[in-house]
DNA sequence: AAATCAGTTGCAAATGGTTTGCAATTAAAA
DNA sequence: TTTTAATTGCAAACCATTTGCAACTGATTT
């Protein structure tokens, strides 16, 4: 249950291969959408919404609900990690094979801009929370606020 | 900016008394809904949903409407402090005065059992994080998930 | 290459949390 | 008690996300 929380994004890209491969595997049907999404998530570092996605799409090339639905899907495979802003909307980021894609981030509260971090919280102190309460499984949650060197100006 | 993350669920119950006073120096009026929205805040000691507020509530006593507004008015004023425990649904603790109410929690993914956590992300990795990226201002947010005892059986 | 079938898609509609408009009401100041 | 700004309830609007369903399409089989 190692926590392995850096460099995940210094990672090279995916092949979209290796990415239709995954799908492949659990029988999942390679579509236009499918790929469409996957190659926007491919270029991008940053958590996206699904909404950003669909914009980042060819008019047309897909509905806004196959997006959702997509995203789902890759999350249940493991192949998108779901983030959580705070602004009630959700953000995924691609997750290379066999990572689990844990990780956190410094959000920009006037501009919503984003810097993945490679820190995380310590894995002592979070056992010593674990055994103190005598929870199992325990993982965190955790992303970090503040303002970013442009919007100081 | 020095954060007290420890004890603060451990402090006295806040007087009545001392949080209409907080709401009368700001020219906000004591209402039926507000007293009792405050009565249950005080004798609740984890994190509530508007709609628990709402059950709590004898019915009739308000709308739903007024405690979305009330929440955000205390919210605004620091009474209140929004937690998010990524359900899509906001909850709200009473916070001390002079406090900021920053602390975290620990939420059992079977049975959504709260536990207030006093440990804290270190504050030299933050202000490593907030240094290395020339970012201002910055605080977290932080909770953890598990299994809880009860659930693990 | 055509048939087959499970997995997919689009569209419309439903959900669920939260916000807003507005007219009627009321707490607190004068 | 009068006055006034703040507050409330109700209905409707919003927004992100989910769901029902019939039409469709990859991938596998024949």
């Amino acid at each position: 249950m190692k926590k392995t929380c850096a460099h995940h994004h210094h990672e090279k890209k995916q092949e979209l291969a290796s990415l239709t491969g995954r799908l492949r595997r659990e029988s999942r049907k390679i579509t236009g959408p499918r790929a469409a999404i996957l190659e926007i998530l491919r270029h991008h570092p940053h958590p996206l919404t699904n909404k950003e996605i669909f914009a980042e799409l060819p008019k047309g090339e897909c509905d806004l609900v196959t997006i959702y639905r997509a995203m789902q899907m890759l999350e249940k495979l493991g192949m998108v990690k779901r983030f959580d802003f705070g602004d009630g909307t959700a953000r995924f980021e691609l997750v290379g094979e066999g990572d689990d894609g844990h990780h956190h981030h410094l959000i920009c509260t006037r501009c919503t801009g984003v810097v993945e971090i490679d820190e995380c919280f310590p894995e002592e102190i979070e056992r010593r929370i674990a055994r103190a309460n005598r929870f199992t499984g325990v993982t965190h949650r955790l992303e970090f606020f503040g303002v970013c060197p442009d919007c100081q100006k």
